[in-house]
RNA sequence: GCGGCAGUAGCUCAGUUGGUAGAGCAUCAGCUUCCCAAGCUGAGGGUCGCGAGUUCGAGUCUCGUCUGCCGCUCCA
């Protein structure tokens, strides 16, 4: 099956059995939003809680934390997510390229300056003058008129770039006859806007109210409470701080499901070093965070490093885990050494000390940063698309499986009457509720025992139980495994044990300990 | 945002030169009792994305609009 098929057979997979849906579907849907259903939320709450707890369970130094979504809009520019998210774009209708509209004008007077320079040098030439002289003397009617006519532009640039008048912007490009480098004509779009940070008002009055941000990232929630979580945890450096939280991207192209939305959930954790140790603790996380992915049993092969050559303002060492996604491999967690950029941005826009004392040091210093950052949705698509599978059995039928690592299975059990009769259904729904307490259940009894098999094979539950008439002679039961779909006899006090050593969270945690 | 393609039941789709909607699967009720879907009976579910226009009549033609997919572009 082609990769582009299974993908869409995932996005189908996951709306007709209440994973995913899109956002306001009946309203046509909202673009690059979207809805999880009652199997989804099962699944996303479990690859959270598997996350928090490798964090904070099996990391004595790391803590957790849930801040606002909504922070002082200065935190912003302090992080550099106003300047880098703002930029005024325009489009030449005939290449279909896109550029920035203040560089296409930055351009445009460079080249003016560069004609200037040209004019100048000739006529200095001709003087037999030098390059200065010559500008000195201010004769030269033609490089004066040009100079005049630059300055001009560049004074209205200015003040439409502080102004934010984009018709102007415009304007300028138009009067200025700049044409699309590669089309080369002047069939131009409008100057848009791309502000990637979605911004309301606070304060119920218009005059009185406050533009904040929905945040971009969970990251800086953290840092601006370095110093809270330090001092009341009596945290001492090297420590972390967790988080998993909501943020909101406007992204100009939002696409692939739920790959690239316009809100997402974000699980991140910022790891404070003494500077200079940074590589050790970069690497180290590199590793662990590996590990935990690894943990859920997709296979190395499903994964790969792809360290950054260009790096962010902020880092100097970054690297992505990418996972084979039907549409190639993708970036699903960012690991970022991002020294101590952020912390000393908060000082400097705070005026508030971000340091640390170290008392092994016995001096203050701003600690560096290693970030790890992950995307729930993308590792929910991540699970999604290492666990579908279509399955060829013998006598020319296919099965669709979800082979969900079976500790993150939204439902882990299935009870099942053999037939709806004899008391069967009475028994299994006895069994069901013993075990509803230690596991999430559902309870069956329509339809032949194959398909309900296969309802279940299609949300990932891994183990079905499936009462008989033997069950009410001896107490015992049937487990059938969705993986080899093979059978055993268990008898009914063994259970709750023999389903929690199979889909136990705690079994993986150890396992990614070590 | 631009270009190409598409939008009919929960899913996959059919619907011929325009004559006011179908199939399979799924769902529900009942029968059947069979350990790996598709046995029988019956039921529910669609103003054919939305809005206009042409026409006696539009799922079908025209325009607009929204949404999705692919490509380009962007991506701290």
């Amino acid at each position: 099956m082609a990769q582009e098929d299974v993908f869409k057979k995932i996005v189908s997979h996951c709306k007709e059995y209440g994973f995913v849906f899109p956002s306001s579907e009946i309203y046509d849907g909202l673009g690059a939003v979207y809805d999880y259903g009652q199997m989804g939320v099962e699944l996303k709450n479990n690859i959270k809680k598997y996350w928090w707890d490798s964090m904070t369970l099996l990391h004595d130094n790391v803590v957790g934390l849930d801040s606002a979504i909504f922070m002082h809009p200065t935190i912003w520019k302090a992080s550099g997510h106003v300047d880098a998210f703002n930029d005024p774009l325009i489009d030449n209708k005939d290449s279909k390229k896109r550029y920035r509209a203040d560089v296409l004008i930055e351009d445009h007077l460079a080249k003016i300056d560069d004609k200037i320079k040209k004019e100048v040098e000739k006529a200095a030439k001709r003087f037999g003058e030098s390059f200065d002289e010559h500008m000195f003397k201010q004769t030269n009617q033609r490089v004066l008129d040009n100079q005049k006519k630059r300055d001009e532009i560049h004074d209205r640039f200015k003040k439409a770039l502080n102004d934010n008048n984009l018709d102007d912007l415009r304007q300028i490009i138009i009067d200025c006859e700049i044409v699309c480098p590669i089309s080369g004509t002047r069939n131009w779009t409008e100057v848009r806007q791309f502000n990637l940070m979605f911004a309301t008002d606070m304060g119920s009055t218009s005059e009185g109210a406050t533009k904040v941000y929905l945040r971009p990232e969970t990251a800086q929630g953290i840092f601006v409470n370095f110093l809270n979580v330090q001092k009341t945890g009596r945290m001492k450096i090297p420590f972390g701080i967790a988080q998993i939280g909501k943020a909101f991207r406007n992204e100009i192209v939002a696409r692939q499901f739920i790959f690239r939305m316009r809100e997402f959930e974000q699980m991140e954790m910022q790891f404070f070093v003494r500077p200079g140790e940074e590589m050790t603790w970069f690497n180290y996380w590199k590793n662990t965070r590996l590990n935990w992915h690894l943990g859920m049993g997709f296979g190395n092969e499903s994964y790969r490093f792809h360290d950054h050559d260009k790096l962010a303002h902020y880092a100097n060492a970054a690297t992505d885990i990418e996972f084979n996604m039907p549409f190639g491999f993708k970036e699903v967690e960012g690991i970022h050494s991002r020294t101590d950029f952020d912390l000393s941005q908060h000082e400097k826009f705070s005026g508030k000390k971000m340091q640390f004392f170290d008392p092994e040091l016995n001096e203050s210093y701003t600690p560096y940063v290693i970030e790890t950052s992950i995307g729930v949705d993308r590792t929910f698509l991540s699970i999604l698309s290492g666990s579908y599978d279509e399955e060829q059995l013998d006598g020319g039928e296919t099965r669709v499986v979800l082979r969900l690592p079976a500790f993150l299975a939204p439902v882990k059990l299935a009870v099942l009457p053999l037939v709806k009769k004899d008391g069967l259904p009475e028994k299994a729904e006895k069994i069901k509720n013993a075990l509803k307490f230690s596991f999430t259940c559902q309870y069956d009894e329509k339809d032949s025992i194959g398909k309900r098999y296969r309802r279940q094979d299609a949300i990932g539950t891994p183990y079905c139980i499936t009462v008989d008439h033997q069950t009410l002679e001896d107490d015992t039961v049937t487990v059938r495994d969705r993986d080899s779909m093979e059978q055993k006899r268990v008898s009914i006090s063994d259970l709750e044990g023999f389903i929690a050593e199979r889909t136990d969270m705690k079994n993986v945690l150890k396992k990614i300990a070590d």
